[in-house]
DNA sequence: GTGGTGTGGTTTTACGTATAACCTCGGCCG
DNA sequence: CGGCCGAGGTTATACGTAAAACCACACCAC
């Protein structure tokens, strides 16, 4: 007698009394198609083309939908040493780009069959330094953001493939890196300020020590360099939400010496922060000062005026992040990925007004 | 020879050519401890009192430090005839409201090892009306939102312990229910409008067919229904978005007759919406309209004014909604939860000027 | 001395799947 | 006619873990 068999058919109850209701297996399924447990592997595994005739085949796939069978994944990920799971690590999903980052690789992933996993919870405290061990299972690969910095040492501990997000291409010793075209997009929001006139500019920066960051900060600064009469004022790194934007958007306008004419923002937030600045400074956006944003979250729409910004392609990172994942993991690494970015003009940027 | 050995002391590779590192598995632990595999078993499993020797269990805690061992989940899964998982089902993760009810289900979760998966893919479009197809592994659990409405039928038919979020504690054959105390909150931010003055309001309501708006706009009803001179005008339903919010408020505003001095928006990016609308029509809020929200996203604080709203726990409710599964799992069932809400008064809403 | 009871282990089995290895049976060729 | 081959299966085994069942031994009471 088995021990399911003691159980009256049923699984043995693991946690309290609750009792789950028995799941047909690839044995019930055989006995009822009248075969072989291997043959119902076979032909579930689509792997019976000359090796089970088409009768029994599609005797045994009417016995497993009469039966409702799913295969127990946690039996095949231990028959094959591999788990189907790819962990996908983000500073936060409430911050709505990763959010969104993980949509897009959850669907990719979700095509093939693959699962993601969360690291850390997105508080952003995850289960103290241990991505594995927050980690349900075992993990195939991982998908890492750049700005997720203090689990990084441990993920390359791990020994598991690693596509990194937003990341140095040269720098980051993954399997493959994916960017949006971050340097792009700035020179080219910073382009359609100098078009419509501006040439005091001021950068607020966001305090996250990460490449994207650092990349922008770069871009902005060479960008500038050309025109001979733009000056470029920097700012105090501010955190990565709006009240923190507001006050250092504060202390740049109410500041001696001539005023900025525009506000180039690392993120939407610290842009929303900036109009909410310039409000209570007496400015009107755009009128007296322009301000743009970066990501184009839902904010930027949601706020009046809206943001002119750089919208970042999340979705397609993470699919991209997801499928270079993939390919790593079937033996074909494709290197570098860089996405493109669109810039979005909005009402946040107006012609100068030189006072 | 096992297959193992066969491959050379590493796994077989799956997918295509990558290597995973070899990983310690408990006979090992067992080969360097000089013990069985029992033992092993026992002492990581911490059911060793009165079986195993203090010795012993020191000696096998040392040789999987040693060896870096961490028990094979999939293993285990297959040996319990568990998961440890359970999946939440939630309309979109892009909506900061349920990334953040993700993030404290996540929290309470990991403090039991449990791990959580999601339902749909964020997108809200999900792998065609089949929770248990997305979902990577067996479930042990469900938690679903009521806005998820079109996956319950699915849900039920799974036979699992379900906690509902957001959904008539009367009504949903559930396990249990998790709710913010909506009615309240909307009776409260009422009672703080009415104490401004305010006696002609419009309900601007999202189009969303679930229990925690229906209850809203009765909540709304009943609290006015007191009052002798309140007057209550209902908009056309509106997407949950910031430009369908600014859209219905466009038309209340314009309509002909007496305007509204109070709109009461079922969600925060609604109010948003509003607040752009009435600027548009040159109103000032919240001098000429109050305007409310709901939710208490951080929207709410981006926009200027900053709203006044209903600050719903989100954390609260995906952790509480958590715990009550596993209570649930644990054959101790809670029955319904509510969780108190709060008010926050900001900028948006004001002394009610009547013309 | 014999039976009972702890203590501290080990042996064994089962979970459900995938697949290598084996088997059987006709047909066909030399 | 013997041997080989391919088609169409089945049998057996392994994955790593948890835990039931078993075992050896010491101690103690009667």
């Amino acid at each position: 007698m088995t021990e399911r068999e003691k159980a009256g058919g049923r699984w043995p109850t693991v946690r309290g009394a609750h009792a789950t209701p028995a799941r047909a297996t690839s044995r019930d399924v055989a006995r009822a198609a009248g075969v072989s447990q291997a043959t119902v592997s076979l032909v579930m595994g689509d792997k019976w083309r000359g090796r089970v005739s088409e009768q029994r085949a599609e005797a045994v796939r009417a016995a497993a939908r009469e039966l409702g069978y799913r295969p127990n994944l946690a039996a095949r990920d231990l028959r094959l040493g591999r788990t189907r799971t790819a962990l996908l690590v983000v500073p936060a999903l409430t911050n709505e780009f990763f959010a969104r980052v993980y949509a897009g690789a959850a669907r990719a992933a979700g095509e093939q069959g693959v699962g993601v996993l969360l690291y850390p919870s997105p508080e952003g405290v995850g289960p103290a330094r241990d991505p594995f061990a927050s980690a349900r299972s075992a993990i195939d690969g991982v998908i890492a953001s750049s700005m997720a910095v203090d689990a990084l040492a441990d993920l390359r501990a791990g020994g598991l493939p690693l596509v990194m997000l937003d990341s140095d291409p040269a720098g980051a010793d993954a399997s493959a890196t994916v960017n949006p075209a971050i340097a792009d997009g700035m020179r080219r929001i910073v382009g359609h300020l100098l078009d419509l006139g501006h040439r005091r500019f001021a950068h607020l920066a966001a305090d996250v020590d990460s490449w994207t960051f650092r990349v922008r900060a770069r871009a902005l600064e060479s960008a500038l360099r050309d025109v001979p009469d733009a000056v470029l004022v920097r700012t105090e790194p501010a955190a990565l939400n709006v009240d923190a934007g507001r006050a250092a958007a504060e202390r740049v306008l109410t500041a001696p010496g001539p005023r900025p004419t525009a506000l180039v923002c690392d993120d939407d937030m610290l842009a929303a922060g900036a109009c909410k600045a310039a409000r209570r400074s007496g400015l009107r956006v755009p009128a007296d000062l322009s301000v743009t944003g970066f990501t184009d979250l839902s904010l930027a729409t949601a706020v009046d005026p809206e943001l002119t910004t750089v919208r970042l392609p999340a979705e397609a990172v993470g699919e991209a992040g997801m499928r270079a994942l993939m390919a790593v993991l079937d033996g074909v690494p494709d290197g570098a990925g860089e996405l493109p970015v669109e810039v979005v003009v909005r009402g946040s940027s107006g012609v100068a007004v030189t006072g």
